[in-house]
DNA sequence: CTGACTAATTAACAATGGTTAACGCGGTAT
DNA sequence: ATACCGCGTTAACCATTGTTAATTAGTCAG
């Protein structure tokens, strides 16, 4: 799918994933382009989540159903994220994460055995494999920072400065679960920040 | 350092790496085994942290300060994990963490320039590096769901059934700063639940 | 346009955590 | 012994969140 994409786009992947222009095509050929409109659920189905996502253009949510079948947000996400359960697609185990397009997005994947397949053809890619854990550990630990240091309200402050566009493209009722709060817990914080910006 | 290891011990790494018997033992070669008595630091200094250490027996406390002064307590471990500043590591950027040894503990460790030689010697290793962002990933994970999805009190039952070690070794006001509470809320939740259970 | 459904807001009350300050306990140094 | 210090606990008060329920706003299909 590598004719696909803006060369702006190849561009910053490049850097993203540490990899040269050449390798970039490389790796740009074991992926598949796809687009899905709003509410569509990406790779449905309760089995391994077998492949990684990046978000050309759109936005997603992943969530899952606790026992009370209740839905927690665990990730919201736009363009230039990468997403998926890596945990699944790591260990080969099903995922438990189910994951909403939230507007019409267009994506591309890679599966965990095109990966492999490039591993095993020149150990370069095994770096790269390497690398991607990387990334995915970094995420994961900029979000724990998130959730023990701060409170809800400088949470919510913290996505409005860093992605307002999580914040206009998401509802409010995923937004407040990623934030590990109920909805009307947000909607009084809006208040209050409404009120102190006077 | 092989030979300073118990075959018991040998076998559950060989499990936890992910290693054959013969390629844990020549991953050993590389590792540097290390005796801390109680309220040293490991590897102190504002520099980056370029190793990656194993609790062979005791434990550890992984803190920073913050921009007013305080301490934080990032991670709190045991025997049988593996610590260090896995970011820095992987960055090569200076790390703000300080850590600091808990009771007398005995620890080996490696860094990232003899792994890396292990990876050019033979491609092989290149999977293994893989397969320590992976593990550093799944913990970082696992702690994101217990910030996002449980109260302090519950967060503070799990560590007393998945480690009661931590509870016994690591002073209160570390446990707190860990759950991401003050000690006082540590104290009310213990004393809660102690009435609780009549 | 209307009706029906969902989302967001608001209110009232309970539960919980943060803050500040005081107290007691167990070490340690003098 | 005593004075001190760090630690854990407790208490009182305040701020914030959760819970439940009602209301309002918004969206979509017909």
């Amino acid at each position: 799918m590598s004719s696909s994409l803006s060369p702006v786009l190849k561009k910053s992947l490049s850097i993203q994933l540490g990899l040269p222009m050449d390798r970039l095509e490389e790796f740009l050929c074991i992926c598949v382009f796809e687009k899905l409109g709003k509410n569509q659920l990406v790779y449905p189905g309760k089995r391994c989540f077998d492949r990684l996502y990046f978000i050309v253009d759109g936005a997603v949510r992943t969530f899952y159903y606790t026992d009370m079948g209740e839905e927690i947000s665990y990730l919201l996400q736009v363009n230039g994220d990468f997403f998926g359960d890596y945990e699944s697609f790591i260990t080969g185990q099903k995922s438990r994460f189910t994951i909403q397009v939230m507007v019409d997005s267009e994506f591309f994947y890679f599966t965990k055995s095109s990966l492999l397949t490039l591993v095993n053809r020149e150990a370069f890619w095994l770096g790269f494999k390497s690398r991607i854990a990387d990334l995915a550990f970094l995420d994961a630990k900029e979000r724990i920072n998130e959730l023990l240091f701060y409170n809800p309200e400088k949470r919510y402050l913290n996505l409005l400065t860093k992605n307002p566009e999580i914040v206009q493209k998401i509802p409010q009722k995923y937004l407040s679960s990623y934030l590990g709060i109920t909805p009307q817990s947000l909607s009084r914080i809006r208040k209050r920040l409404a009120a102190g910006a006077d």
